[in-house]
DNA sequence: CTAGGGTTAG
């Protein structure tokens, strides 16, 4: 799997060093950031380009932006040509950065500090450009400005997102040569992690049994390969790393057994109750082992639990679990709450979840913008526009939490379905001035409710609006909307739409698929 | 970067 996806995404090659001559550096904003003024430093223009690429960069570091998808995570089907274009659209967006890094190095008495190089080495690495990132490895060293663990934990980790994971060890073994201090157990450790974590567990359990004895072994290493095989479905290799821990005569603790814990409860199937009763069975095992050790549970071993109950939409086993830790003197945070919040609210108990949110906030525990969308996916479904609007409102106002991008994206939908236009622009503008911006969901969102509602012209403009934003449209998003307007004669509204798409040279030719994904979570 | 938990879109 891993050598086809590498085959699909092996793009040319290309020196992304654009001579500096190219940039149009405008000099109309001055770079307001504090530690240049501390510093004394030049202050450095910006272009309308460096703009927009900080605008695309930041819409590019959202975990739940799919780009990233297909190459964190092996055995999702993509559309290849997709995953082309929108790797080409992140190239340009690292070569405007790339240039700006080499403007502003350009500049008297002004030099990168490492976090600069680390920011530009990720950039980077994200688009695949290793070689260029190597490049500025070297410049880091020759300028004295020693690259150090995090420098190379950087590139190791993008290396392994993009799939490479042979490269990304040989990285962990160059360090060495650049720096001083000798590989540590934590760094060996720090490697296993990554590759666990973006589901390469076979990979790294061949490099820890070939290394463990260079390195050593403790319950942290064996606790990210339990990890590992949990993350992939493979509970029995888990349970087998788990045990060969025990018998080295390594003490298992309470992060092993959570891990452990959530490896049993995340991906078990609840819906013939028989399932559920089973999962709740064996977690009350693992529960149970860990007393027997002397490990006393604590909030995270009863959070996992209780998403299991909120899952399986239990309210009275959620509370119950709930006072049951209170009781053994262990305080729920926000996750714990949020779980048991959800479970109420989806349960259509909205005031009993609304007292329990009282509560969190008397024992001094806030609540977060997840918390709250629990209340409004619940107002969406009863389409109860006015307790919506309340609570948003009150979020606003009081600023205690802040409204995430989910929010208003759950608002959008809502008052969309409920032909409130005047609300879904206050919404959407206010969304913009947030400065999460409306990301890929949003606009899929409002286009496709927009065509729902035949307005074809509306749904163009956002249409056009996504791409300039530099956020590709899914293909059934474009299908809609040509079907849309083709039916409708509205031929020149669909001619200035495929100029637009060639201009940025887009195309949904029929071979493309369907894809799904689920974000990669860090 | 440095072993673990929740919220979410279709």
């Amino acid at each position: 799997m891993a050598s086809s996806m590498a085959r699909i995404f092996s793009l040319p090659r290309s020196t992304t060093t654009t001579p500096i001559s190219h940039l149009s550096l405008s000099k109309t904003r001055p770079f307001s950031t504090t530690t240049h003024d501390q510093l004394n430093l030049p202050s450095l223009h910006p272009s309308p380009d460096a703009d927009q690429m900080s605008q695309l960069l930041l819409h590019h570091h959202n975990p739940y932006h799919p780009t990233e998808s297909p190459l964190q995570l092996i055995g999702i089907l993509l559309s290849p040509h997709l995953v082309h274009q929108t790797l080409i659209r992140l190239r340009n967006v690292s070569k405007i950065a790339l240039s700006f890094f080499h403007w502003a190095k350009s500049q008297p008495n002004y030099r990168h500090d490492p976090a600069a190089y680390h920011l530009m080495i990720d950039a980077l690495g994200k688009v695949r450009q290793f070689d260029v990132a190597w490049q500025l490895v070297i410049e880091m060293d020759n300028l004295k400005l020693k690259p150090s663990f995090a420098t190379f934990g950087i590139l190791t980790r993008r290396l392994i997102s993009a799939g490479l994971t042979r490269q990304a060890i040989r990285a962990f073994d160059d360090m060495e040569s650049f720096v001083e201090k000798e590989t540590s157990r934590d760094e060996f450790r720090f490697l296993l992690d990554t590759l666990c974590k973006y589901g390469y567990v076979k990979v790294a359990t061949e490099v820890f049994n070939e290394r463990k004895s260079r390195f050593g072994v403790d319950v942290k290493m064996y606790t990210v390969l339990v990890y590992g095989w949990c993350k992939i479905n493979r509970p029995k290799m888990a349970e087998k790393f788990f045990r060969e821990m025990v018998d080295r005569g390594i003490e298992p603790n309470v992060v092993t057994y959570n891990v452990l814990l959530d490896g049993i409860c995340r991906k078990s199937s609840l819906h013939p109750e028989e399932r559920f009763e089973r999962t709740i069975k064996d977690a009350e095992k693992v529960f149970d082992e860990m007393r027997e050790r002397g490990i006393e549970p604590d909030v995270t071993s009863y959070s996992i639990v209780l998403h299991v109950y909120s899952r399986a939409h239990k309210p009275e086993l959620c509370l119950d679990k709930l006072n049951m830790m209170k009781s053994r003197g262990i305080c729920p945070t926000v996750v714990s709450y949020t779980s048991v919040v959800k479970c109420l609210c989806s349960c259509g108990r909205i005031e009993d979840a609304e007292e329990l949110v009282n509560e969190m906030v008397g024992n001094g525990v806030s609540p977060t913008a997840g918390t709250y969308n629990c209340f409004f996916k619940e107002y969406r479904g009863r389409k109860d526009a006015d307790r919506a609007l309340n609570l948003y409102r009150k979020m606003r106002q009081e600023s205690q939490q802040l409204p995430s991008v989910h929010t208003y994206n759950i608002l959008v939908g809502m008052f969309v379905k409920l032909d409130r236009m005047e609300i879904v622009k206050e919404i959407w503008d206010d969304m913009k001035a947030s400065g999460g911006g409306p990301d890929l969901d949003s606009y899929t969102l409002l286009i496709h409710s927009l065509c729902e509602k035949k307005k074809w012209k509306e749904a163009c403009q956002f249409f056009v609006e996504m791409i300039e934003r530099g956020l590709l449209p899914q293909k059934v998003t474009f299908e809609t909307l040509y079907r849309g307007l083709i039916q409708s004669d509205m031929l020149r509204t669909w001619r200035r739409l495929k100029k637009k798409l060639e201009e940025e040279s887009i195309t949904f030719g029929s071979e493309f698929q369907n894809y799904h994904f689920k974000p990669y979570r860090r």
